[in-house]
DNA sequence: TAGTATTTGTAACATATGTTACTGACAAAT
DNA sequence: ATTTGTCAGTAACATATGTTACAAATACTA
């Protein structure tokens, strides 16, 4: 557990406390650890991994929220256990993970006493909402060749290896769509299209 | 301060080195409390009127997120000025509005001192995370007219008292888009329209 | 190497939303 | 009652995104 920063601040009671009452988890990939609308009484912290969090629409509409790392824990699981209330969100294994499970009464009582795990929660808390307005802008105001673009440079690379499919997976959208506008943009001489890589220009 | 639930749960000492340290302020319809961009120092508890928060684009697009309260305090506000970063979102006043101005060095004194003032906040948190993800929801998936009828549902009466500038505004789009789109729901039979009312039917 | 699966390109079309421009209806004010 | 400003209706058009369907190119595998 020593990739949670807040825990290496916990006493060693409390480290026990929160070792003792949660259980280690290993999944597979694509498993699905909670559907929007449930109630979660678990908490992940999450130790290897990704999960990503994601919105479905009626059809097979997805909008890809945001995604967790080692080392941290899902705020929407979190608000959803500790609120009672429903999650916004479905939550997916994006690789194998490893982790453990934390029932909500525990991650209350930590709350409660810890200050270093509060100041843990708020500050995904406050990352996690400027994911979202990011989405928001980005959905609302961009178009997408900007957002495939941003996409491509934020990988930090000339040579992007990636299929259109996988593209439109990570922004919502669909196939047809990347593919066209790629087009486009590589008209427009922003990048080179090869089979499977984009490089940028 | 009274209508701040944690404020009543806080010691005399909180009360009054909250007092003494935020500065009582009152503010007109139409006044702007800080620009997405701002990295805000103080932190406004609302106490009476309505504050909206918004993101605006590159022209004259806007998405409203969503309006804070009496009682209430703006979280885009907090985390700005908690962790020191630039606001995502633009506050401006929908009313006359009085509150007390904190400057950020007490709130976080508070956060770390007070439960109650920690529960207000968390709880505030989920939310208007939850309200973001409607948003999402709302702008990626459900269509105008699901959305106007929805808006105007919620104001639990049959007879609406707005006009198409405004329900236009509240919903980010165009008052010429409104006025097809409540056309059309009138001819499906859902609305009926007059001079500045709709009638849910 | 031949055959299969995956990936990409593209055309034709549907649709929702947004813009401009104009007209007529209504309300408020003088 | 006339004027003035706000509000609503509507047409014509632009545009971004999404869908279906199919063909071509490339990679993989038996």
């Amino acid at each position: 557990m020593e990739e949670f920063d807040f825990f290496n601040k916990l006493t060693t009671d409390e480290q026990t406390y929160l070792i003792e009452n949660s259980q280690y988890i290993e999944l597979e990939q694509d498993f699905t650890l909670f559907y929007q609308g449930d109630i979660c009484s678990d908490i992940l912290l999450l130790q290897e991994g990704k999960v990503r969090l994601s919105i479905y629409g009626d059809v097979d509409e997805v909008v890809p929220l945001y995604e967790i790392q080692a080392g941290e824990q899902c705020i929407i699981n979190t608000s959803s256990a500790i609120s009672k209330t429903p999650t916004i969100a479905t939550a997916k294994t994006l690789t194998p993970i490893k982790g453990r499970l934390v029932p909500s009464k525990i991650i209350e009582h930590l709350m409660l006493t810890s200050h270093s795990y509060q100041q843990f929660v708020f500050s995904f808390f406050a990352l996690k909402f400027h994911a979202l307005t990011t989405i928001i802008e980005d959905i609302k105001f961009k178009k997408l060749d900007t957002r495939i673009l941003e996409y491509l440079k934020k990988q930090n690379t000339k040579i992007i290896k990636i299929t259109h499919i996988k593209l439109a997976d990570e922004l919502g959208t669909s196939r047809v769509v990347i593919s066209r506008v790629l087009k486009d943009l590589e008209n427009k001489n922003f990048i080179k299209l090869y089979n499977r890589q984009i490089e940028i220009l």
